[in-house]
RNA sequence: GGGUGGAUUCCCGAGUGGCCAAAGGGGGCAGACUGUAAAUCUGUUGGCACCGCCUUCGAAGGUUCGAAUCCUUCUCCACCCA
């Protein structure tokens, strides 16, 4: 089985540094699984790798999209793929880095995405049928095709019962019988996953300095040109934590001091839904930097043992 | 010195005699997630031996079968008059 490596955490744990600095170590390339990284331009507010920061490493995934640009996980993982076999064919290592747990799931237990294709036509009729009928309507919809999906969805959560009736309109089958299969997937990878994670305290103590750093850094700039650039607020890419408040700010929605306090705040509760999703992933391997006194290279060192361990390395 | 308004559970803020452990919001905590995922959505939030009991609504007393709600005094805050 060809080998594969997650690094991954909520955000503000330390990543970024860390993969780089592995991947020195075991002759290895970064594939991104981040969903703002990959836009270009967009550099503070996602905390993105400097040049700097990469230090020589090949990095995947960042930077090759246009804001504008349809970006989603069915992009991110037929990207991947192409970029893991070209860096096996170099003889290296790739190591998945980025705090998308969605995306790295699609790729590690290779989930089947192209049954469904987005029917954007559908989506905009369902949502107006929505906004005139009440979201429990769309829902009763859900349950007379598949009322499995109906059960597991709540009504208010639009967008998953939207996608759920879009998939039965293309294939003709429950999305909720899709996804009971996928979810039975073997990963086809030698993987480890490696969920970097701290105490909450002081990761919300990180996350509120990043977010001031950030501001220090030219946050505010940065939006201010994507919106001279012509970029709209609508953009998924712009619906990134740190863009969406400061789009709220220039359009006079509040005050320079609430919209940084609102980005912690989201960037917080962020961190925190990364969490219970890593939770929930199975065979992970968190590492609590705290047990290794934060000190990366404790880190490195417990990571590489265990590659060796599960034969990921030589 | 006088007057008025206020003090509510982690915060903001409803509640003016029983339906109040106390609306709502925020925050915290927990969770879901299979083509928008930094998105979207859900639950929970005084304690416990938890279908019942106990402790809470600035403090202390009082009225009442019964008070966060009424009365008295006190403390603090805000504003107004001196």
């Amino acid at each position: 089985m060809k080998p594969l490596v997650i690094i991954t955490g909520p955000t503000a744990v330390g990543k970024t540094a860390t993969s780089v600095e592995l991947a020195k170590r075991i002759n290895g390339e970064i594939i991104s699984a981040d969903s703002i990284q990959v836009y270009k331009y967009l550099d503070i507010g996602s905390a993105k790798v400097t040049k700097e920061e990469m230090d020589g490493v090949r990095h995947y995934l960042i930077d090759e999209f246009e804001p504008d640009e349809e970006f989603d996980i069915t992009v991110f993982k037929n990207k991947a793929l192409e970029y893991i076999d070209k860096i096996y064919a170099k003889g290296k290592v790739p190591i998945i880095a980025g705090g998308t747990g969605f995306y790295i799931q699609s790729v590690l237990f290779d989930i089947k995405f192209d049954d469904a294709g987005a029917d954007y036509d559908y989506r905009r009729e369902l949502e107006e049928l929505c906004k005139k009928e009440g979201p429990e309507y769309l829902h009763n919809l859900l349950r007379k095709i598949d009322s499995k999906s109906a059960e597991i969805i709540h009504y208010n959560n639009t967008k998953r019962v939207i996608r759920a009736l879009e998939y039965y309109k293309a294939t003709g089958n429950p999305i909720s019988e899709h996804n009971e299969e996928q979810r039975k997937n073997e990963s086809p990878y030698n993987f480890i996953y490696f969920v970097l994670n701290d105490d909450r305290e002081k990761l919300y103590e990180r996350i509120n300095k990043r977010v001031d750093i950030m501001v220090e850094q030219g946050l505010f700039e940065e939006v201010g040109n994507l919106i001279k650039m012509g970029y709209s607020s609508e953009l998924n890419s712009m619906q990134g934590i740190g863009y969406r408040e400061v789009f709220d700010y220039f359009a006079g929605k509040m005050t320079k001091e609430e919209t940084v306090e609102k980005i912690k705040l989201n960037t917080r509760h962020f961190a925190k839904r990364q969490l219970t999703w890593f939770k929930r992933e199975k065979s992970v391997t968190m590492v609590d930097i705290g047990d290794f006194d934060y000190d990366r290279e404790k880190i490195l060192s417990y990571m590489i043992q265990l590659l060796k361990d599960k034969q990921i390395i030589l």
